[in-house]
DNA sequence: TTACACTATGTCAGATGTGACATACACTTA
DNA sequence: TAAGTGTATGTCACATCTGACATAGTGTAA
Protein backbone atom coordinates (compact mmCIF):
# COMPACT_ATOMS: atom_id res chain seq x y z
CA UNK A 1 0.00 0.00 0.00
CA UNK A 2 1.32 3.35 -0.97
CA UNK A 3 1.49 6.68 0.73
CA UNK A 4 -0.75 8.45 -0.30
CA UNK A 5 -4.00 5.98 0.22
CA UNK A 6 -2.78 5.03 3.54
CA UNK A 7 -2.85 8.67 4.23
CA UNK A 8 -6.12 8.76 3.19
CA UNK A 9 -7.46 5.54 4.71
CA UNK A 10 -5.92 7.30 8.37
CA UNK A 11 -8.16 10.66 7.29
CA UNK A 12 -11.33 8.34 7.09
CA UNK A 13 -10.78 6.29 9.83
CA UNK A 14 -9.06 7.85 11.99
CA UNK A 15 -11.90 8.21 15.02
CA UNK A 16 -11.58 4.43 14.99
CA UNK A 17 -8.79 3.79 17.17
CA UNK A 18 -5.33 3.13 17.27
CA UNK A 19 -5.21 3.31 12.77
CA UNK A 20 -1.43 4.83 13.02
CA UNK A 21 -0.07 1.23 14.60
CA UNK A 22 -2.15 -0.63 12.58
CA UNK A 23 -1.06 0.91 9.31
CA UNK A 24 2.64 0.72 10.50
CA UNK A 25 2.74 4.70 10.37
CA UNK A 26 6.04 5.66 11.92
CA UNK A 27 5.80 7.87 14.60
CA UNK A 28 7.15 10.73 12.02
CA UNK A 29 4.10 10.12 9.65
CA UNK A 30 1.99 10.11 12.62
CA UNK A 31 2.87 13.72 13.70
CA UNK A 32 2.70 15.03 10.18
CA UNK A 33 -0.44 13.74 9.62
CA UNK A 34 -1.73 14.88 12.72
CA UNK A 35 -0.21 17.86 12.26
CA UNK A 36 -2.04 18.17 8.62
CA UNK A 37 -5.33 17.10 9.77
CA UNK A 38 -5.44 19.91 12.94
CA UNK A 39 -4.72 22.31 10.33
CA UNK A 40 -7.47 21.17 8.06
CA UNK A 41 -9.59 21.29 11.14
CA UNK A 42 -8.66 24.91 11.76
CA UNK A 43 -9.63 26.03 8.27
CA UNK A 44 -13.02 24.73 8.22
CA UNK A 45 -13.41 26.25 11.96
CA UNK A 46 -12.74 29.61 10.80
CA UNK A 47 -14.38 29.43 7.54
CA UNK A 48 -17.65 28.15 9.52
CA UNK A 49 -16.98 31.13 12.24
CA UNK A 50 -16.86 33.88 9.12
CA UNK A 51 -19.94 31.90 7.90
CA UNK A 52 -19.09 31.78 4.24
CA UNK A 53 -18.73 29.13 1.55
CA UNK A 54 -16.18 27.16 0.01
CA UNK A 55 -15.96 28.80 -2.85
CA UNK A 56 -16.50 31.89 -1.47
CA UNK A 57 -12.91 31.13 0.58
CA UNK A 58 -11.60 29.78 -2.57
CA UNK A 59 -11.98 33.33 -4.49
CA UNK A 60 -10.38 35.27 -1.33
CA UNK A 61 -7.57 32.77 -1.52
CA UNK A 62 -7.55 32.86 -5.24
CA UNK A 63 -7.79 29.05 -5.48
CA UNK A 64 -11.16 26.75 -5.79
CA UNK A 65 -13.46 25.39 -4.51
CA UNK A 66 -12.85 21.50 -4.70
CA UNK A 67 -9.05 22.58 -3.48
CA UNK A 68 -10.89 23.78 -0.62
CA UNK A 69 -12.85 20.99 0.14
CA UNK A 70 -9.98 18.66 -0.66
CA UNK A 71 -7.89 21.10 1.96
CA UNK A 72 -10.65 20.50 4.84
CA UNK A 73 -10.88 16.85 4.35
CA UNK A 74 -7.56 16.84 4.84
CA UNK A 75 -6.62 15.14 1.59
CA UNK A 76 -3.19 13.76 0.90
CA UNK A 77 -2.74 15.75 -2.07
CA UNK A 78 -2.70 18.86 -0.11
CA UNK A 79 0.61 20.32 1.51
CA UNK A 80 0.93 21.89 4.65
CA UNK A 81 2.04 25.14 2.59
CA UNK A 82 -0.93 25.65 1.09
CA UNK A 83 -2.85 25.19 4.26
CA UNK A 84 -0.62 27.38 5.93
CA UNK A 85 -0.84 30.06 3.44
CA UNK A 86 -4.87 29.49 3.51
CA UNK A 87 -5.33 30.24 7.28
CA UNK A 88 -2.72 33.03 7.40
CA UNK A 89 -4.77 34.41 4.48
CA UNK A 90 -8.11 33.90 6.73
CA UNK A 91 -6.06 36.23 9.64
CA UNK A 92 -4.78 33.70 11.68
CA UNK A 93 -1.70 34.70 13.66
CA UNK A 94 1.80 32.77 13.61
CA UNK A 95 0.80 31.83 17.25
CA UNK A 96 -2.14 30.26 16.73
CA UNK A 97 -0.69 28.30 13.79
CA UNK A 98 1.67 27.34 16.21
CA UNK A 99 -0.79 26.31 18.93
CA UNK A 100 -2.94 24.39 16.17
CA UNK A 101 -0.28 22.18 15.33
CA UNK A 102 1.06 21.21 18.69
CA UNK B 1 9.98 41.16 -9.79
CA UNK B 2 8.86 37.75 -9.09
CA UNK B 3 8.03 36.16 -5.85
CA UNK B 4 10.90 33.56 -6.18
CA UNK B 5 13.36 36.41 -6.43
CA UNK B 6 11.90 38.48 -3.91
CA UNK B 7 12.34 35.60 -1.20
CA UNK B 8 15.98 34.77 -1.80
CA UNK B 9 16.36 38.37 -1.35
CA UNK B 10 14.90 38.20 1.70
CA UNK B 11 16.40 36.21 2.75
CA UNK B 12 19.85 37.24 1.97
CA UNK B 13 19.03 41.19 3.25
CA UNK B 14 17.06 39.86 6.25
CA UNK B 15 19.75 41.63 8.64
CA UNK B 16 19.31 44.87 6.79
CA UNK B 17 15.96 46.06 8.12
CA UNK B 18 12.78 46.53 6.96
CA UNK B 19 12.82 44.63 3.75
CA UNK B 20 9.87 43.14 4.07
CA UNK B 21 8.14 46.70 3.11
CA UNK B 22 10.75 47.37 1.04
CA UNK B 23 9.87 44.82 -1.19
CA UNK B 24 6.03 45.09 -0.32
CA UNK B 25 5.46 41.92 0.95
CA UNK B 26 1.99 41.52 2.13
CA UNK B 27 1.89 40.48 6.18
CA UNK B 28 1.29 37.34 5.07
CA UNK B 29 4.19 36.94 2.60
CA UNK B 30 6.23 38.21 6.04
CA UNK B 31 4.87 35.15 8.07
CA UNK B 32 5.41 33.02 5.91
CA UNK B 33 8.84 33.72 4.90
CA UNK B 34 9.17 34.27 8.78
CA UNK B 35 8.24 30.50 9.60
CA UNK B 36 10.25 29.17 6.79
CA UNK B 37 13.22 30.98 8.16
CA UNK B 38 12.34 29.86 11.59
CA UNK B 39 12.06 26.65 10.55
CA UNK B 40 15.81 26.61 8.77
CA UNK B 41 17.18 27.90 12.04
CA UNK B 42 15.91 25.43 14.00
CA UNK B 43 17.21 22.14 11.30
CA UNK B 44 20.37 24.10 11.24
CA UNK B 45 21.29 24.28 15.37
CA UNK B 46 19.72 20.63 15.62
CA UNK B 47 22.35 19.23 13.20
CA UNK B 48 25.07 21.35 14.64
CA UNK B 49 24.51 19.83 17.76
CA UNK B 50 24.09 16.94 16.76
CA UNK B 51 27.45 17.34 15.20
CA UNK B 52 26.91 15.81 12.28
CA UNK B 53 27.18 16.72 8.64
CA UNK B 54 24.98 18.17 5.99
CA UNK B 55 25.82 14.84 3.97
CA UNK B 56 24.85 12.54 7.11
CA UNK B 57 21.33 14.34 7.69
CA UNK B 58 20.79 13.93 4.09
CA UNK B 59 21.22 10.43 4.23
CA UNK B 60 19.40 10.40 7.41
CA UNK B 61 16.31 12.13 5.51
CA UNK B 62 17.10 10.43 2.44
CA UNK B 63 17.91 13.12 0.34
CA UNK B 64 20.77 14.97 -0.60
CA UNK B 65 23.73 17.30 0.57
CA UNK B 66 22.48 20.22 -1.71
CA UNK B 67 19.10 19.96 -0.53
CA UNK B 68 19.99 20.47 3.13
CA UNK B 69 21.81 23.24 2.41
CA UNK B 70 19.38 25.08 0.71
CA UNK B 71 16.72 23.99 3.37
CA UNK B 72 19.05 25.72 5.83
CA UNK B 73 19.85 28.53 3.62
CA UNK B 74 15.74 28.78 3.53
CA UNK B 75 15.80 28.45 0.01
CA UNK B 76 12.35 29.61 -1.84
CA UNK B 77 12.22 26.27 -3.60
CA UNK B 78 12.49 24.11 -0.19
CA UNK B 79 8.68 23.41 0.71
CA UNK B 80 7.83 23.74 4.65
CA UNK B 81 6.62 20.41 4.32
CA UNK B 82 10.18 19.16 3.67
CA UNK B 83 11.27 21.06 6.39
CA UNK B 84 8.93 20.03 8.58
CA UNK B 85 9.49 16.11 7.84
CA UNK B 86 13.16 17.01 8.31
CA UNK B 87 13.03 18.17 11.44
CA UNK B 88 10.52 15.36 12.88
CA UNK B 89 12.97 12.61 11.09
CA UNK B 90 15.27 14.70 13.56
CA UNK B 91 13.37 14.17 16.70
CA UNK B 92 11.75 17.12 16.77
CA UNK B 93 8.44 17.32 18.52
CA UNK B 94 5.28 18.97 17.13
CA UNK B 95 5.30 21.00 20.66
CA UNK B 96 8.72 22.38 19.60
CA UNK B 97 7.98 22.80 15.95
CA UNK B 98 4.75 24.91 17.12
CA UNK B 99 7.09 27.05 19.06
CA UNK B 100 9.97 27.55 16.55
CA UNK B 101 7.47 28.92 14.23
CA UNK B 102 5.43 31.24 16.61
C1' DT C 1 -41.32 15.35 -6.20
C1' DT C 2 -38.33 19.44 -8.14
C1' DA C 3 -35.10 22.99 -7.72
C1' DC C 4 -31.53 25.17 -5.52
C1' DA C 5 -27.21 25.85 -2.64
C1' DC C 6 -23.38 23.79 -0.83
C1' DT C 7 -19.89 20.22 -0.46
C1' DA C 8 -17.22 16.00 -2.09
C1' DT C 9 -14.55 13.55 -5.46
C1' DG C 10 -12.15 12.35 -9.81
C1' DT C 11 -9.27 14.02 -13.52
C1' DC C 12 -5.80 16.60 -15.91
C1' DA C 13 -2.50 20.12 -17.88
C1' DG C 14 0.53 23.24 -16.09
C1' DA C 15 3.20 24.92 -12.03
C1' DT C 16 6.25 23.98 -8.33
C1' DG C 17 9.27 20.96 -5.46
C1' DT C 18 12.62 17.14 -5.39
C1' DG C 19 16.99 14.36 -5.30
C1' DA C 20 21.01 14.02 -7.78
C1' DC C 21 24.86 15.72 -9.93
C1' DA C 22 28.61 18.96 -11.00
C1' DT C 23 31.21 22.40 -9.40
C1' DA C 24 32.49 26.51 -6.80
C1' DC C 25 33.66 28.31 -2.35
C1' DA C 26 35.57 28.36 2.59
C1' DC C 27 38.53 26.58 5.87
C1' DT C 28 41.75 23.64 7.83
C1' DT C 29 46.16 20.92 8.07
C1' DA C 30 50.35 19.24 6.28
C1' DT D 1 51.62 25.49 -1.82
C1' DA D 2 48.40 21.21 -2.25
C1' DA D 3 45.03 18.07 -0.47
C1' DG D 4 41.16 17.16 2.25
C1' DT D 5 36.59 18.18 4.41
C1' DG D 6 32.44 20.49 4.55
C1' DT D 7 29.16 23.88 2.63
C1' DA D 8 26.90 26.70 -1.20
C1' DT D 9 24.87 27.19 -5.72
C1' DG D 10 23.21 26.19 -10.43
C1' DT D 11 20.92 22.87 -13.36
C1' DC D 12 17.79 19.28 -14.76
C1' DA D 13 14.69 15.19 -15.26
C1' DC D 14 11.21 13.40 -12.61
C1' DA D 15 7.75 13.61 -8.94
C1' DT D 16 4.26 16.02 -6.59
C1' DC D 17 1.01 19.83 -5.98
C1' DT D 18 -2.10 23.14 -8.04
C1' DG D 19 -6.36 25.44 -9.88
C1' DA D 20 -9.92 24.43 -12.80
C1' DC D 21 -13.43 21.75 -14.50
C1' DA D 22 -17.05 18.23 -14.49
C1' DT D 23 -20.01 15.81 -11.91
C1' DA D 24 -21.77 13.29 -7.92
C1' DG D 25 -23.57 13.57 -3.39
C1' DT D 26 -26.23 15.96 0.50
C1' DG D 27 -29.44 18.79 2.61
C1' DT D 28 -33.35 21.98 2.54
C1' DA D 29 -37.32 24.31 1.17
C1' DA D 30 -41.34 24.73 -1.88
Amino acid sequence: MDKRKRAKLVKKGWKVGTVAEFLDLSAEESAYIEMKLALSGKLKERRVRKKITQAQLAKAIESSQSRVAKMEAGDPTVSIDLLIKSLLALGVSKKELGQTIS
